[in-house]
DNA sequence: AACTAGGTTCCGGAATATGGAACTATCTCC
DNA sequence: GGAGATAGTTCCATATTCCGGAACCTAGTT
């Protein structure tokens, strides 16, 4: 009745796994239950299936989190490539829909930076939490002593990208690193984030420049209000860019998706319909990512 | 009879789950239906089962991805301490058999570096490969470029930590940051892939580090040889450490697990043995995480 | 146009998953 | 310390759900 496809169990199953992977906190058997309306038995059946293959994890005090096979995906390095992968279908409509070039950016670099960075972050906050798992020994100092590291600034990577039509457009940009301040990737980054502010004084590319830590987080300010940023000749003369974050499930930014175009082209008029554009596109990834849809932030829970 | 737990067609889809994601390359619908044995029918409803609900994805050719669903976990931010988690009771373990401090360690920092770094250089490196699986548009000049970003060596940096049994030990190094040349996780990371060599200079932490390029590189080596590697108050004059590596399905380390102590207890006729137990820790979580056990890397596919 | 390869849909049959109830283990409160 | 509540697993008869062979479809090849 509910599955028309004959694959039942693996719905159910695929449901379970779903609640697990998603939410940030562990998962509670009854809480299971609960949110995908199945009966104990049957849950306690496929949720033994799914810990037997190494997709969910227990701990001692019973909850479930993602398993092995996860965090051996997310370390195995090829997360990188398949989210560009994911990506780039979305880059592409963006790309028919302006004839601008996109890019896809995440946060590079830094003494502890970009995504290691934020693991380690993520990892050392929830270290006091995450060390109950191990069931035994003395872990209960981890998680002490953990915003020392800071040395040379983040960056923003660009790691995919779609090439403009007209003739005058960017170049190839894919792996090349700029500054967080002055690049439309970097503000959605640093304003959704994704990225630690840069330490001054801050490189004065053009003469438009945002170069004061104060402006700079007045900026950051509108970013969030507006849901997208802009760089406005600030990083190279006569290029304008508009950027806009991509969530994955997490309050903060995994990547940000830019739509570049000379100045000429894309004039003050054009930036707030070339924005929605690219916020549309990015909250579609988003949403894709399983990150909440734009700046639509507020659910705590799934519901029935 | 294979599944007396009432659950086959989990079994089925999770062993279908688990080719898909433990290989680096995509993996096509007849490859599966081999290696698993199963009729096609049921592997195609089992597959359109798992892509309906994100956990692989198909790329214009045909073949089967990871899904949305770990590329979402890979980004968001949480594998880290899924990773302390996970380890957590391996490094118990050889505490309790040693009675040292123990550390995990990843690589950090770099301009582009640690896990970002490797993720980026993963991606760029795969880009062209998985650009064709947006189907559309301008994907051709992705991957150029990529080799050019470095600028300040990385580090290895201690993610999660058990005490000594001893009143004299490792003070808390949880977050710390170490150069790699004269730590044993650092000389680990650098002999087996998980790190980039650092630049010259060398810092002299004290008269015994290794402050050549020259001497490094065959210190390396000899670590290779032996699976494990070991420093001799170079890091700290009266600290002793050994070290192994941790896999996770890849060629590259990507972490290392550490036994530290006082120069005074770990003399030179334990080392060998704490190394052995250091090793065989290492070796079982890269099993748990998917990885070759230990240094014995050879098989290419599963066999049936 | 006929053939092959790769994959999906169909359908009857039966193996398989289901869920209520019984059971065990752990807390909590009196 | 015993009764009751809470959390989760095992059991079992039932029929629902999944299985797999065969037909079918779509592209590429000769």
């Amino acid at each position: 009745m509910s599955s028309p496809n004959g694959t039942q169990a693996i719905d159910r199953a695929a449901m379970l796994l779903a609640q697990v992977v998603h939410g940030s906190e562990p998962v509670s058997f009854t809480e299971l239950t609960a949110a995908c309306g199945l009966a104990k038995s049957t849950t306690s059946r496929l949720l033994m299936a799914l810990e037997r293959h190494q997709l969910v994890r227990r701990d001692s005090d019973g909850r479930f989190w993602p398993g092995e096979l996860f965090v051996r995906y997310a370390w195995r390095g090829t997360a990188g490539a398949h989210l560009v992968a994911v990506a780039q279908p979305f880059l592409d409509q963006l790309g028919e829909q302006t004839s601008e070039t996109i890019n896809l950016g995440v946060a590079t670099g830094g003494a502890d930076g970009g995504r290691a960075g934020r693991d380690r972050a993520a990892g050392l906050a929830n270290a006091g939490v995450t060390a109950r798992a191990g069931g035994g020994g003395a872990g209960s100092d981890v998680g002490a002593s953990a915003a020392s590291i800071s040395a040379g600034d983040m960056m923003v990577t660009q790691i995919a990208q779609v090439n403009s039509r007209y003739m005058i457009g960017g170049t190839n940009w894919v792996g090349l690193a700029v500054p967080l301040h002055c690049s439309a990737l970097g503000k959605v980054l640093l304003a959704f984030g994704g990225a630690a502010m840069p330490s001054e004084p801050f490189e004065a590319r053009t003469p438009h420049t945002i170069t004061t830590r104060a402006a700079l987080s007045a900026e950051l300010g509108a970013v969030r209000d507006r849901g997208y940023a802009v760089t406005d000749e600030e990083l190279e003369p006569g290029l304008v860019a508009v950027a806009a974050p991509v969530f994955a499930g997490g309050l903060t930014a995994i990547a940000a998706i830019s739509v570049s175009a000379p100045a000429s082209r894309l004039t003050a008029d054009l930036i707030p319909v070339t924005a929605a554009r690219c916020v549309a596109v990015a909250s579609a990834l988003s949403a894709t990512l399983g990150g909440p849809s734009g700046l639509d932030r507020s659910r705590g829970t799934t519901a029935a």
